[in-house]
DNA sequence: CATGAATGAGTATTCATTCAT
DNA sequence: AATGAATGAATACTCATTCAT
């Protein structure tokens, strides 16, 4: 398959992804959103689940090479880029990826195929966290702690407050989670001499072949732009 | 509608939401799952939309009661409650009822009926933590804290976790953040005397209702077995 | 079965009929314009299509009572009075009526029940119409004709006028018809000293069962108002 | 779509409203008189309702191709054929055009969709009514007269005989008032010299497309037989 | 490499009708 | 005299998938 090819089919199925959901995703919506037909999907994957795991793939393998660049960064600042990723405020294509990411976790309770992937791409988004962790406690940057459970904790917490967020339309909580993480774990974690950025050095940049793909998700009413503009 | 009726309806829906997930959530298959016709859900409610909104509705509901008999019991024993319930292991009936919750939640995003729903739940949920917080406050259980921020933040991580553990089929991380959120949240927040109990001495029981509903999970293959029996 | 039960079925199935036409006269369109339930009109009829042909009777018995106190008056009125009555302007109790009607003569080429019925009613009508210019013949006020022929072609010319307007959404070729066969057709008819009534002194009245029934056909947008207002 | 789908689907629409009606017209039924499936109806047409529009358009075209041939013929011949047309007795291919358009008029008061294209044709056909008087007024063939009113009174008493003759089953009265309307309406017309052809010169052909497609209305027993044989 | 045409199985929903009460 | 509850069969429409070209 050409790369063109592949890029603009799992292109059009993040946006219909994002556009209307996963219970929408229908490879009709797909091909609307290309300059292809129907069955040209069906040349280049076998089935529809087929190119539904190719695309998790694909979001996967570029979240890798995205968080690739921060890699040189000092712990503190690669700890912080993660938490800011995960907290990217609404009306960024982040938010975009996030949804497409939650679509598609509501699928894994019932299919083995979205699970392993799923399984897969947590396990290196964990080991990165668990890595940093690591780095930071031999360059002395971080307190002694135990990685894992931090990673795991660390993890849950960014990710429940990302899910709230998305599935209530509502941004406020996430400012406030994000305080709390820092304040009452992150503080934990860091040694008495290491300040958390207020402003990110480094930061996790956008899948630049999804970029732009999802025009605008204002159309969807939420109550985050009435509590925004009430405060 | 007969109490009947709307019981039996209420309980297909969650096997069937439980069972399939929301993607495969047909009127036929909660037809099925009753002893009454697929034209019978269309006598009762308007349409599948209404239905699956009395759905969320009856599983709210059923929440508010079961919360309802921790009230007496002291802050710690609730805050203790509520993180138990977050966590309730897999194999249980309670891993099933957030199962359902998590497939409704994806919908979310593109349903305001479902998202207006799940705020009230998420708001009597929030509110009900705030309550705990600022009781163990008042009678001396709790150190000074910002209850709002720090309820968003167990609600977050214990959510986030819960979520990690439906989605990845992987039930060991679920204990390693349960002692993470106790041994760093929660040892922040509680008075110097005061001890997270080992056991819980309050729990919030089942919902009655749909106790049983849901036979058997087993068919799907999951890490969590391996992984538990290797460790 | 009582009166009341009675008028109460007939009068929603003109409204039914009247507001969304045959093919969605459904029992429960029928049933939601009565304070019965649908399993009511059951219970006083054998089924749906037994309902429709008693409809119709109903229709034609009031009819027949309408044009009864015209009997009296000269034949050149009753004359005028059924053509009057034939071209009833819109905005009338009478357009509502011919609209019925014209449903139900859409079903007659498949229906025997219902084509029996209608050759009942047009075989009344046209009698009476015979009657008429019988009388006419035989009181000198109209000329010697064949008054088979004649009636069939206004009850043609007529017919056809009222199907077009009503089909079309058109007011205005009614009056142009009207003129037209008073002109053409009348003219021919009438002995050189009777003159057609400018303003009818006999009228057939509404059915009196069915009046005020249809509240408002000016939901559907026609070009009658359009044309009437623009000349 | 080639013009083979769309003849075989145009054909079989056709069929299906003739042989059940309109009530009675559903997709099923279409795609049962086609070699298609029913789903491909919808690969078509955006919506049954789409369908039935662009049905309509169908046979109007028909209808303008088919009136294109007699242009060239002397005023009363054209006239003639009009007429004829009109009357076209049952057994013929003629009647089931008229059965179908009559069961499409039924739907216009409900269906603005329907009352725009029946606006168009009747537009067209008075347009062409209208010429042929015009033009029989400049040949001297016809006596000056008001052709546009003579056109609407032409066409109600027309389309009234036909529709009493299609929803009653009764032929006897269609020749009836063809002589009446000769006699009564077109002698007004006619110039002095003029004589009213005893056979067609011209004649409007079937519609190609259609012709054969309903094989067999005598299964529906109606009178005509019964009245035409016993006198 | 790709598509237009097509489809069988399914989807939500409606319908006339039944029946225990 | 009437109804609330229920249903089997149908209805318009959609879906993932196939295949000849």
């Amino acid at each position: 398959m050409t790369a063109d090819a592949r890029d603009a089919i799992m292109r059009a199925t993040y946006e219909a992804l994002c556009d209307e959901g996963y219970t929408e995703l229908t490879t009709q919506a797909i091909a609307d959103r290309t300059d292809r037909s129907k069955a040209a999907l069906f040349y280049h994957y076998e089935s529809k689940a087929d190119l539904v795991r190719a695309f998790i793939e694909y979001l996967l393998q570029g979240f890798d090479e995205r968080i690739e660049p921060t890699r040189s960064a000092p712990p503190v600042e690669r700890l912080a880029a993660f938490v800011e990723w995960g907290f990217a405020s609404s009306r960024t294509d982040e938010t975009e990826y996030h949804t497409a990411m939650l679509e598609l976790r509501a699928q894994a309770p019932y299919d083995e195929g979205v699970r392993a992937k799923l399984r897969e791409s947590d396990d290196r988004l964990r080991d990165a966290l668990v890595e940093i962790l690591a780095d930071g406690m031999e360059s002395g940057a971080f307190r002694d702690h135990d990685a894992e459970s931090v990673a795991d904790l660390l993890l849950s917490a960014v990710d429940g407050a990302r899910t709230r967020r998305l599935t209530l339309g509502r941004d406020a909580y996430g400012e406030s989670v994000r305080d709390a993480i820092v304040d009452h774990l992150i503080a934990d974690v860091l040694a008495p001499r290491t300040a958390y950025p207020t402003e990110p050095a480094v930061s996790i940049p956008p899948d630049e072949r999804l970029v732009g793909a999802v025009e605008d998700l204002d159309g969807r009413d939420d109550e985050s732009t009435a509590q925004t503009e009430a405060e």
